[in-house]
DNA sequence: AGAATACGTCAGCTTTGTTGACATTCCAAG
DNA sequence: CTTGGAATGTCAACAAAGCTGACGTATTCT
């Protein structure tokens, strides 16, 4: 589309190009495979997946948070995450406890041995993570921030705003 | 770990925290899901998933490659790959020739069909892509792209930068 | 001539997502 | 106090897309 670079295109602009939108995307697509390339390892030797990491993830970030709360921050079906939190309740990592204010919900978790699985992932991931932030150095950390955060989707970007950051 | 951010640690290093990398982490899983969330959607309308896109991306960004090719950039198996070429191939959109040189080799390449529905499919996510650029901003963007390189594993970086940028 | 390479295919298995149907439990409104 | 709806759980069936292993064929290299 903007193949031949229109002269009267300002220099302001040059990043927006299909080629340079192109790479971005490339590099979304790689990067993406690296990101979860330590995890998978560990998952694969306990036969978890993928699965079981996000919901591992995003019940030690929100202990107690609902089954309910949870499927809307992963995007999944009930059913699908059932099946992860069942085997997950049954080995030990989660526990399920009846709501007091509302009994009907469920609230979720990390045993002990839940949190040092949790720990074991997170630790391989930001190990990963932390090399190419240091790589990249703290302006760059900003801006990847902050291109990734404009490209949620709207009710997506609520969640990730609201998972707290205890360091601000 | 980091927790309790020790008073000598250097204000550089601030963005190194558990914490901070524990958000990168979270921004890159929600960003990912809006990254795909337009093509799939496409694609579903089509009765073709992810594995149709990746697949017709590259084809058309090197257009001639050969399946072996293919193979170490997606990163998955021959099978995995062949069922997907085979329905690609069958619809229409993807030609396969056989070697000049080797002719055990299949050069692979869009046809007219394949070079609209990649048309449609990137189209949608440049989109998205470039929404996202331009709220971020030229820095931004450097940043991005900076530090998604060095997360990806060292074979694949290789992949990434042998893409021709026909910008550049 | 024989080994190695490139490709395709068959069969079977796994993970993770989907729909649809249905039961249970419980809160809250009438 | 009953009933409607919300939250949860479970069964069944299915699909996409990955995997391993085995085998066949054509071609090229040694």
């Amino acid at each position: 589309m903007n193949q031949g670079l229109p002269p009267q295109m300002g220099q302001s602009l040059l990043f927006l190009t299909d080629e340079q939108l192109r790479k971005g995307i490339e590099a979304m697509f790689f990067a993406y495979r690296g990101f979860t390339a330590d995890p998978d390892r560990i998952l694969a030797e306990k036969s978890y997946g993928r699965a079981h990491h996000r919901a591992i993830h995003f019940i030690n970030r929100s202990p107690g948070t609902t089954v309910n709360n949870l499927l809307s921050i992963l995007g999944v079906t009930k059913q699908s995450l059932n099946r992860v939190l069942r085997t997950l309740i049954e080995d030990g990592l989660v526990a399920s406890t009846v709501g007091t204010r509302d009994k009907r919900e469920r609230h979720l978790h990390l045993t002990d041995a839940g949190a040092a699985l949790e720990r074991e992932l997170s630790d391989a991931q930001r190990d990963r993570m932390r090399a190419a932030y240091r790589a990249a150095g703290p302006e760059a950390v900003a801006g990847f921030r902050q291109v990734l955060e404009a490209m949620m989707d709207d009710e997506t970007r609520q969640h990730y705003k609201a998972m707290k950051d205890r360091s601000e």
